[in-house]
DNA sequence: CAAAAAACTTACTTATTAGTAAGTAACTCT
DNA sequence: AGAGTTACTTACTAATAAGTAAGTTTTTTG
């Protein structure tokens, strides 16, 4: 089924998440990710007919990982908190690495994307909330979780605070997201 | 003092601060500007050297705007509240025409720009926070405001809720923002 | 082992970008 | 009225962007 290397495409994928998360969508070209893979950038083109398809196939990696995780989270017997700092901890892991999340890194360069890409997002977005919202609802149900407004306004708080949190961190420091994020579990264990 | 134009340089300021907010830093050129303006580009370069310069010049516009803000703020007699409401106004504004604010914009963008740009940004995130932070302090010792955060955090909440408010609102729509900007208040007030 | 398919490279094209040097028109000030 | 200044335009350059067509090498498969 290959010849050469068979994950070229995987790595391309990697190269370029990582891109959009440090960078930006619109600050980075085939060429830059055919460097980093010792490449020329029509060996991109291979691939992905163009960017706006890498970026398609990146947010299908998404909604795969995260319809698993909802689906691991469903049949889990972790606490609602357990199950919110594990949704937590990738914001963690890309606030060291001075990264953005792919959600806010997208919102940001919306209105250049074709309607394709915005659709899709739109979906991730929706799978992404309602993970949150089934958490946060549960939790609340069992006791355990504690907050006044709807499952769903509560989960856009807690995204907002988050994904601006990355934001802010890059600039401000790394010092505010951890407050950002410690206030947050705090508040919702009551 | 002036030829022809008199207030060309304001207006590209203003061109420029709506494409930031609108697309993104790194998706508009000079040319765009130029057309914007029934203009050369070579016209854009001449009022400012580079997009460096440019991005520069309307964020010292920002500071001095948060700077007047700040001290109406500390000298007026309107509630905490409506303090808070005031501040938020512009966010609301943005919303309605598909763009984000500023800072989360170049937040985005942060790792592609100069030092310099970076530099500046920072100290407007301190000013717009010391302004918020400030007055929610005294509006928790009146006992208007409540929150058991310090003022630092809790304004860095709100900061968050409001910026990446924006920015969601694009995809999943503005209901969602609307629904953030309520919860923020009511939280506070009581 | 031969043919086909996969994974590339070479070598372009076309468009856009930031930026500049030189010239020109209009206004200002003496 | 003439000189200088301001606000541009014209006309370029050099670099980078996305993308493609055609050829080459490597691997798989019948």
């Amino acid at each position: 089924m290959s010849a050469r290397n068979p994950d070229t495409k995987a790595e391309i994928l990697r190269i370029g998440k990582q891109f959009i998360q440090f960078y930006g969508y619109n600050a980075f070209s085939y060429a830059d990710i055919a460097r980093e893979l010792n490449m020329k950038n029509a060996a991109v083109h291979y691939h992905f007919r163009g960017k706006e398809d890498l970026l398609m196939a990146l947010i299908d990696n998404y909604i795969e990982t995260y319809q698993l995780l909802a689906k691991q989270l469903q049949h889990s017997k972790v606490s609602a908190i357990g199950k919110l700092e594990k949704f937590i901890e990738p914001y963690t892991m890309l606030c060291e690495s001075d990264s953005i999340c792919i959600i806010g890194s997208i919102a940001s360069d919306y209105n250049t994307l074709p309607e394709s890409v915005k659709v899709k997002i739109s979906s991730l977005i929706e799978l992404v909330m309602g993970m949150v919202e089934q958490t946060l609802a549960e939790g609340k149900k069992l006791g355990e979780l504690h907050f006044s407004e709807t499952a769903r306004t509560q989960a856009l708080l807690i995204m907002t605070n988050l994904a601006a949190g990355v934001q802010l961190a890059r600039i401000s420091g790394k010092k505010d997201y951890m407050s950002i994020r410690k206030a947050l579990i705090k508040q919702l264990k009551g």
